[in-house]
RNA sequence: GGGCGAGUAGCUCAGUUGGUUAGAGCGCCUGCCUUACACGCAGGAUGUCGGGGGUUCGAGUCCCUCCUCGCCCACCA
């Protein structure tokens, strides 16, 4: 048949790049990925709504694999639920991502010579926001590309005015319930991005540096005692040291508490003094008391009232700052913290002072954003108070309302909560949230408000507003509910839509955001934001690195999508992924790394052209319509593997949503196994619809009469709800082969596959496991002859004769032995064989035995060694499986089903001791 | 320092509450352009389930121990 008599347009070859596109439009077009409020049952609608919050990605991102894995997780989900009939909101959005931003801005007006002073506050904010406008978004168009199914209607940014508004509403509703308040202590800084951090923030890095003990000379010398050791891995921060510690009862040193040491170099006179908080069995015993520049020196200092000066800049160089007064010799002003330790070590060589310089292995923080070694410093900043909103969030997990997959991520959770401390959310950035708080300048009343001040409430002075912004993910822990409408708890979308259901993203920032998201939900809205967190692994090269653009190990989704179609890029990353587990890829080779997805894609393919030339164009019968008498066992046993299927792919998926609010044990970690999902869907349509059934409707189909329509029916039945159960992996190919598919007229169909009915799964009926059965033994005679035709090297083309010698299922083989021979390019018979002919055997499970004659193909010999090294092997089986059902324990404490299945087992295989002994003695004369 | 996870075929990984002869994809070997598909079809090979010990009638699965990787958390200067 030519291409043009064909009676579809189907080409030869599946061509994402031809299809995908004006699929997508015809979506978006026809508002199915539209969600509408009116439509939700918590809203006066008739449909249970179900909501995934995307994890905004930075405004700046541009799409890598992390992003391709995480939506089309996403995706997934959003389009099952949407098929299944729930009102299914995907809510899209991007995050101004306050440090990340102002960086690369700062980065593109470095190059130009230029720094963030000389544009100045207000144009700074100006062109960022023009860079923004420019290539922020870039990421949504290009997740398009991979399909993803989100209301674009809806996309959301953190900095836009609606959420600012929110942001702003929780900084004051938090202050106002005394949650919110400045505080003067030790943060992490950034000396680079010039800015301080959250704990979370500041990455701990495992490093070897040195302990450097250094000699503190004592004033006054009595007793004997002339200088104390002191170890410490920052030497520099010395200049500002106030004391040094021991512990009360450190029998060593207790009797110095009192007396004085001078700083090396500075020669400053700093007293000893008794804290708890030093433990005598490390280092010295003696610790050196930093208090503006260490968080435990900080509070040591706060207990014994001592000064707190600051010795070092922003910036990270030495510099006399607030109380330092000349602290900070001339010659170390201005120089930077590395090279001022460097000097100060040189320093204390000449003078004897260091003791000693040992490798040290410690924990450095590094800014998340720029790897810059991070400074602790004194300064004043806004903090959240943590321990209350953490509360309700821990109970969220602890009783089931909100649960976390993998399992091993609650744990982590719960952990993280118990031991929560007050959440930094001031930055000392330009891009950002600016905090909403006036100090007046005359009489220092400080107004926190939800508008803008103009001037003082109490005095009228003039006020002057914070300077700091807030940290961004003050705006993204928001994302749920300021998304949706709030603070308008009125808000048609919040009231359909809140509480969402799943959450998917990845475990790095299941404290940044999620626990936080957590918090706000119940701060805000009184109840856990979702119910579901689904936690992915990370996309990782052959040699399980990260991947990243940086390290040039990424791939980029888009170059898979040009080449092999989002589809691919889909199903390969879903069926690769383990629940929880990290997606190993090759970027050097694409084609490899992506071949399961290209190669099932061109599988459908190739199934949807063969059933529309075979099948054709008009509309087939009804399945409801057919008759049980009209099926074939193929028929019988397609329909009833497709049903299994079903069962197979809700099975993985679970239950969406938890019954009554709160996850019962036995579904609190099941479903969502997409990856079994994907390999049940595949099995049907590969290992039972194209390597069999299709099969066996050739010859059937293009034969006039019933049975001919009755393939046609089930044919495009099967592959119609293989189709649907494929569609939330493959959107693109799916859709464009289920256009096509002849339906039934009567057919209640609906204009897209992404908004058909989701199949309904049906215990499976006796009649229907009776078909599967005895469709496995016709394929099993199938694969019989098809071994022997290879072990054998029988050429294809050469015709054999092929007996069947029935023990327990004539009337089976009678029925099909032209199906046998069709499938296995044999001519089979049922009966008896010709008589001591040489022939192979094969035996079929229900005792059957499939005889090839091979007179004039082999030798005899090569057979007889065969039958005999499988008499052997099934001697040996049979004699463990003899001694076990012998074994009293077996029999007295295993379950009555497994001794049952045993001992027929052992009926069966002596069975077929016999048959082969008889064969072996027909053949091999004894 | 604390916690968690992993170690199963050459590679990446599944293996549900212990229960037939441990699976899949990719790769590999043999034979096939069988009129949907060579991105395919048919057949095949490959595993002391990290080592050792234990519980059990029965262990990849449970317990102990050791080894090797990885991740998260952490104020020991």
């Amino acid at each position: 048949m030519t291409k043009t008599e064909e009676p579809h347009d189907l080409p030869a070859q599946y061509d994402p790049g031809q299809t995908e596109r004006a699929v997508y439009e015809r979506w978006v077009d026809a508002g199915v990925f539209a969600a509408d409020e009116k439509r939700s049952n918590r809203n006066g609608g008739d449909r249970e709504p179900f909501v995934v919050i995307m994890p905004p990605p930075n405004v700046t991102a541009v799409l890598h694999m992390g992003h391709g894995l995480n939506n089309t997780v996403q995706d997934v989900i959003v389009r099952w639920r949407r098929m299944a009939g729930d009102e299914t909101l995907w809510v899209p959005g991007t995050d101004h991502a306050g440090i990340a931003t102002q960086n690369i801005v700062e980065k593109q007006l470095a190059a130009e010579g230029k720094t963030k002073s000389d544009l100045g506050r207000d144009a700074f904010i100006e062109r960022t926001v023009a860079f923004v406008e420019e290539t922020g978004g870039e990421i949504l168009r290009q997740l398009r590309a991979i399909g993803a199914s989100a209301d674009w209607n809806r996309t959301a940014y953190t900095f836009s005015p609606e959420l600012s508004g929110a942001v702003r509403e929780a900084f004051v509703q938090l202050h106002e319930r005394g949650l919110i308040y400045r505080g003067h202590r030790v943060i992490h800084w950034c000396p680079r991005c010039l800015t301080s951090l959250s704990d979370e923030e500041a990455e701990h890095n495992e490093e070897t540096g040195n302990l450097y003990t250094i000699l503190y000379e004592v004033a006054d010398r009595a007793d004997g005692v002339s200088h104390l050791a002191v170890a410490t891995t920052r030497p520099e921060t010395m200049l500002g040291d106030v004391a040094l510690a021991v512990h009360p009862d450190d029998e060593r040193y207790n009797q110095l508490v009192g007396r004085e040491v001078l700083i090396p170099i500075t020669n400053i006179r700093i007293p000893i003094i008794a804290d708890e908080y030093v433990d005598p069995a490390f280092g010295t015993g003696i610790v050196k008391i930093t208090p503006a520049h260490d968080p435990n020196d900080f509070e040591v200092g706060r207990r014994h009232k001592l000064p707190m000066p600051v010795i070092m800049a922003p910036n990270g160089t030495m510099t006399n700052g607030a109380d330092a007064d000349e602290r900070v010799p001339p010659d170390l002003l201005g120089i930077d913290r590395f090279e001022a330790r460097e000097r100060i070590v040189r320093s204390l060589e000449k003078t004897k002072q260091l003791h000693s310089v040992k490798p040290h292995q410690h924990a450095v923080r590094h800014c998340y954003r720029c790897d810059t070694v991070v400074e602790p410093r004194l300064s004043d900043q806004w903090f959240v108070k943590m321990q209350p909103l953490a509360k309700p969030a821990l109970e969220a997990v602890r009783d089931g309302t909100t649960r976390i997959l993998p399992e091993r991520w609650e744990a982590v959770y719960v952990h993280w909560l118990e031991n929560i401390r007050d959440w930094n959310i001031s930055r000392q950035l330009w891009w950002g949230h600016r905090i909403p708080v006036w100090y007046c300048d005359k009489c220092d009343k400080q107004i926190v408000s939800r508008t803008d001040v103009a001037a003082c409430e109490s005095c009228g002075g003039s006020v002057r507003r914070d300077e700091d912004v807030l940290d961004t993910w003050f705006s993204s822990w928001l994302f749920p509910i300021s998304t949706l409408g709030w603070p308008d708890k009125s808000a048609a979308p919040l009231v359909a839509f809140y509480p969402t259901d799943d959450l998917i993203t990845a475990p790095e920032i299941l404290f940044f955001w999620v626990s936080r998201m957590i918090m706000a939900g119940y701060a805000f809205m009184g109840a856990a934001p979702f119910h579901t967190v689904y936690l992915h692994g990370t996309v990782r090269d052959m040699n399980h690195v990260k991947m990243s653009k940086s390290l040039g190990n990424g791939i980029d989704p888009l170059d898979v999508v040009n080449s092999y179609g989002a589809d691919a890029l889909r199903y390969t990353v879903i069926a690769g992924m383990g629940m929880g587990a990290d997606l190993m890829l090759d970027h050097r080779d694409l084609e490899r790394s992506f071949a399961p997805g290209r190669n099932f894609a061109t599988k459908l393919w190739n199934i949807g052209r063969f059933l529309l030339t075979n099948v054709g164009t008009s509309p087939v019968r009804s399945v409801d319509e057919l008759g049980d008498d009209e099926l074939t066992l193929a028929d019988q046993w397609i329909l009833g593997r497709l049903n299994a299927t079903i069962i197979e792919a809700d099975a993985a998926l679970g239950p969406p949503r938890p019954a009554k609010g709160k996850w019962r044990r036995e579904e609190r970690y099941s479903g969502l196994r997409l990856s079994e999902f994907a390999e049940a869907a595949r099995r049907f349509v590969w290992n039972d619809l194209a390597d069999w059934y299709l099969e066996t409707t050739k010859g059937r189909i293009g034969a006039s009469g019933s049975d001919g329509e009755v393939a046609r029916a089930i044919l495009t039945h099967v592959f119609d709800y293989a189709l649907r159960l494929l569609h939330p992996i493959m959107p693109f190919i799916t859709e464009t082969l289920w256009q096509r598919l002849p339906f039934p007229v009567a057919a209640d169909r609906c204009e897209f596959l992404a908004t058909a009915p989701w199949p309904i799964g049906e215990p499976a009926s006796t009649t229907e496991k009776d078909a599967i059965a005895r469709f496995d033994i016709v394929r099993e005679a199938v694969s019989a002859v098809r071994q022997i035709r290879s072990d054998y090297a029988i050429a294809p083309g050469k015709s054999i004769d092929v007996v069947v010698q029935s023990r327990a299922n004539a009337p089976l083989f009678s029925d099909h032995a032209r199906l046998i021979g069709q499938l296995s390019r044999s001519s089979v018979h049922v009966g008896a064989p010709k008589s001591d002919a040489a022939a192979a055997h094969s035996l079929v499970s229900d005792g059957s035995e499939i005889i090839v004659a091979l007179g004039g193909i082999v030798d005899v010999g090569k057979e007889c060694g065969k039958l005999r090294g499988e008499l052997e092997q099934l001697e040996m089986q049979l004699d463990t499986l003899s001694k076990r059902l012998r074994n009293e324990g077996f029999i007295s404490r295993a379950p009555a089903n497994v001794v049952e299945s045993e001992r027929r087992k052992e009926e069966e295989w002596i069975k077929r001791r016999g048959q082969l002994a008889a064969k072996v003695k027909t053949l091999c004369g004894g």
